[in-house]
DNA sequence: CGTGATAGAAGGTCTAGACCTCTGAATGCA
DNA sequence: TGCATTCAGAGGTCTAGACCTTCTATCACG
């Protein structure tokens, strides 16, 4: 019980103030993270954060280890660091999308709320082309979905979504409207790690016009998205046409990369 | 001398082998990142990475700081991690846009080289929209600067940038058929350290259509950048049109951040 | 009333070592 | 042969402390 990664258990009894105790699964970086987000939401844009070295005393975590949690809160946006001077809460009002996120959490964070149209789902050998991007031979067979995505009820973006059949049996048979990440998460046991996108531009035909409620030849953009998990087994292959008047793409890009 | 952050310099003369030496003034961890690059260009994809405490040792760093290196190649798409098996060299054929690049940069990811020609430079008032954008009264000048962008020659974006005068006394003068970026850089010492971008699709006008070499109406993509500093005052806006048929926006999202 | 020097504080870097967890190859049993 | 177990090794986490670099508020001086 004396290992460093359970040094914050040690000691005394007593419930530390802020000591950190939720998720005991979790690694300690991830905890602290949890705990400041918390912290952070009760907080206005532009308000310094406890110096780093009060903030791991508070923890009861080193000064490192706190620092890999701001760390990961400044590369997501929750937070600005400026050497000498302290770290900002950032402004939260704009949603990016460098996270990995499903349709369901991209709107919540844009302050939607996310619902789906299933349009057809099958069970279907998954080619040449795509069984090439999941990694499968030809003959294996896939789930195949497609869903008309809503924000607040307006039709936001039409998803074609491809998910090798051996990994989620069944798939059909789950309540489809709700949100993907969700079944394979709670339901399978998947959990996404890391997914590589391609962005174009198009305009959508007269049956995209039609489902997305915009007129025929409107600017939109492609996303195709092939997911992994963490050993970088591809899980999910998504394209999805978003429409262009309502929906952007916002992402901030850092030199030389953090 | 014997600080820490120099004991690679210190004890004997002799040149280790693979000691940290290269631009003395950078962080180790920089340089170590930048000694990792070397290394793996001689790689093919997939083949692994020596061991951490191995690498650190050949470094003449710890294992931390080697880490800090390694996790910085990881962000960027250099490599990949797998706990228990290993680092092993990510496939570098696909660029990805995770990181703040000017257009020559970006190109010569893609290998293409690039080029440029100028339409317009203007030294004006920035007006209301500008000006609350690039934190500027109204009245206070900015350089103005229209440019085709061209890949191996085939005009590839339409560049529209503004940037406060102030900053770049001159800039009108400058050599602007080259890398707006390297200018900055060398001519005034302003290194832009992040920025925000908007993503949003649209369709060509008959005159971005004619000097892009493409058809009216064509899908196309219009990417609008607002560059900052390491202290986040504002340096550049830019409003880009890239073709849609030629260019796409590549890059990886990971969950929960790294 | 500026204005420039300065000291304190805050983030940035770095170390050396310990332990944890996961992976995959080697081993050995059935 | 084939499957289960074992174990070494690789990345992941964490610590406690030292020093560096930058920012900023303050204070003294002109």
């Amino acid at each position: 019980m004396s290992h460093p990664k359970d040094s914050s258990r040690t000691g005394t009894l007593v419930e530390l103030p802020g000591s950190v105790t939720l998720d005991p699964d979790k690694a300690k970086h991830e905890q602290v993270r949890s705990r400041l987000i918390e912290v952070i939401m009760t907080m206005k844009t532009g308000d310094r954060l406890s110096p780093e070295r009060e903030l791991a005393a508070q923890f009861g975590v080193s000064r490192m280890t706190l620092r890999q949690a701001i760390s990961s809160l400044a590369t997501s946006g929750y937070v600005s660091r400026l050497q000498g001077a302290g770290t900002f809460v950032a402004d939260r009002t704009i949603s990016k999308n460098t996270e990995l996120t499903g349709f369901s959490e991209d709107m919540s964070a844009r302050g939607f709320s996310a619902s789906s149209r299933l349009l057809k789902v099958s069970h279907r050998p998954a080619g040449a082309a795509l069984g090439h991007e999941l990694v499968l031979s030809p003959a294996d067979m896939v789930y195949h979905i497609e869903r008309v995505r809503m924000a607040d009820g307006i039709p936001m973006c039409l998803e074609s979504i491809d998910i090798p059949a051996h990994l989620t049996p069944g798939l059909d048979q789950q309540p489809l409207d709700q949100s993907l990440y969700e079944i394979l998460a709670t339901t399978y046991g998947i959990k996404l790690f890391e997914a590589d996108q391609v962005i174009t531009p198009t305009v959508v035909d007269q049956e995209q016009a039609g489902l997305l409620h915009v007129p025929v030849h409107s600017p939109a953009l492609i996303v195709k998205r092939l997911a992994y998990d963490k050993k970088r087994r591809p899980i999910e292959r998504a394209e999805s046409i978003y429409r262009g008047d309502r929906y952007d793409i916002r992402l901030t890009v850092k030199r030389g990369a953090a």
